[in-house]
DNA sequence: ACAAAAGTGTTAGCTGTACACCCATGG
DNA sequence: CCATGGGTGTACAGCTAACACTTTTGT
């Protein structure tokens, strides 16, 4: 049901009841805004200024206005604390709902999490207030406020795992891309390396995963052949799917982590790699 | 941020602030309870008695209740509507949040979706009062109130991903069930026949999969050899995954059904196939 | 005896993986 | 001219898909 059909107030439904017959929930959004810099991720966090967790690092986030849909407010939330003028074409995912009745020890928060992907980084707004907002690196952080340590587990998990079968990692990149910068965006998240012939064939295979900047342009990111452009596709989907290496070994086996680039996908205070969530394809 | 660190609020946070200052949300939690009967694919839906959406039928589900999560009060809602006394056991899963505006034209309500899914459908509580609740085909669904033809087509849209990779399908049979109808459970969501030796195959090589009931049981569905026992095992996750047929036609490609058994996941009202869904892999 | 479902075996074709090799550029 | 990264070619392992065939029951 979407209003009032539960177990005391089943069949009563009235027309106008007493929108203040319950205690008043708060809805806000909390976002987990992944960037790479310098090939490595990072996220978007905002030191909190007050009780609780003060001096903590938190997600950014707010309130859900009266009018506005939770995916309008993080979008909102995100343009000011990015200070983007355009964020409309940003990837925003909602990731799931986090509802625990003490997870805010003033009063009953509901907040709907979300994962958006950032192409570069832009310094964060630092806007006039007093909360300050900075880029901090994934793999060097110290407990978060709140439950946003499992948050920010979950928006990384989730990434990844839509890595595999979507086409999600070009949100990562600026409009124009090398095969190489693409793969960085994989090798990052996953926190392993990938063959890049390999890769290559795999995104060049995709119909819609990518699509070749005509022009005979070409980029260099320091030594090395040139590279060959590319534009994101119009497919958002992976078939068949990119699986992660390290993969099919089924018995148990800790994340042995054989990657020479990044020393280890480890999160910030990861809760348990949470097997639970409502999404993650292991792998 | 989780609470009031937003836009217009962000560094004021006070102590105790007005709970009261905002116009106030109700958070519920709405069930597409999934279950399997005679082969085919049922839905537990309440009908309305009131406005708005009288007569209509609705996905069953209430109030989040102050002290609770919207795990725990979507498990007592399972529980009260499906009558079932132990509800723990059984998977539960968050979809994602609908938190339009306008989805409720009596106030502003932010709904929290839950797919769960049922061994065998007892059934349902049909309490005293008014709302009847019934299983319904999936197949057979006129349009329903609110929002939830939308809910229901993320439901199963998720669900059939999941099946792909991971062990749910073994939520949906008792708790000794064989590969036969393990099988069905595949082959009545994705509405696809599997070849059932290949099918055996799969799911035997995956470790924790299903484990055969050791005593040489053996149970009958009518003619035919009867078939050995097997119990849900301990793995969550399939490796590798256990992907759909019909699958690999890249390019545009209706869903043409060439499944002898059921017609077509012809989904109720089903919204746009949900590219666009935080999660439904498609396939 | 026949139909139906369980279960075993076998094989052709594809895909992923690993790795050798050539190309173009900066230092 | 060497290191570095882009890009091409290729061969082997493993898996999937398709289907033939045997087993065991009910009618």
């Amino acid at each position: 049901m979407t209003a009032p059909v539960n177990g005391s107030a089943r069949g009563r439904a009235p027309e106008g009841y007493d929108k203040y017959a319950f205690e008043p929930f708060a809805v806000t959004v909390d976002l987990a805004v992944l960037t790479l810099r310098a090939g490595t991720l990072h996220v978007l966090l905002v030191e909190r200024g007050h009780e609780p967790y003060a001096g903590r690092w938190a997600l950014p986030g707010g309130f859900v206005l009266p009018d506005e849909s939770a995916e309008r407010a993080a979008r909102r939330e995100l343009a000011e604390e990015t200070g983007l003028s355009d964020v409309s074409g940003l990837h925003l995912e909602q990731l799931r709902t986090y509802s625990e009745p003490d997870r805010d020890p003033r009063m009953r928060v509901v907040s709907v999490a979300f994962a958006a992907l950032l192409p570069h980084a832009p310094e964060p707004h630092g806007g006039g207030d007093a909360a300050q907002a900075q880029w901090l690196r994934y793999n060097a952080l110290g407990p978060l406020a709140f439950d946003h340590d499992r948050i920010l587990a979950d928006a990384h998990d989730r990434v990844g795992a839509k890595l595999e079968y979507s086409c999600i990692a070009t949100a990562f990149c600026p409009p124009e891309f090398t095969l190489g910068e693409l793969r960085q965006v994989y090798e990052t998240v996953w926190g392993t390396a990938l063959d890049p012939p390999n890769f290559r064939r795999k995104v060049l295979a995709t119909p819609g995963f990518v699509e070749p900047v005509p022009g005979a342009a070409r980029l260099t990111g320091g030594r090395g052949k040139p590279a060959a452009l590319y534009r994101a596709g119009t497919a958002d989907t992976l078939h068949p799917p990119l699986l992660r290496p390290t993969t099919s070994v089924s018995p148990a086996s800790p994340p042995s982590s054989p990657s020479p680039s990044s020393p280890t996908p480890s999160s910030p205070s990861q809760s348990p790699p949470s097997p639970s969530s409502p999404e993650g394809r292991p792998a």
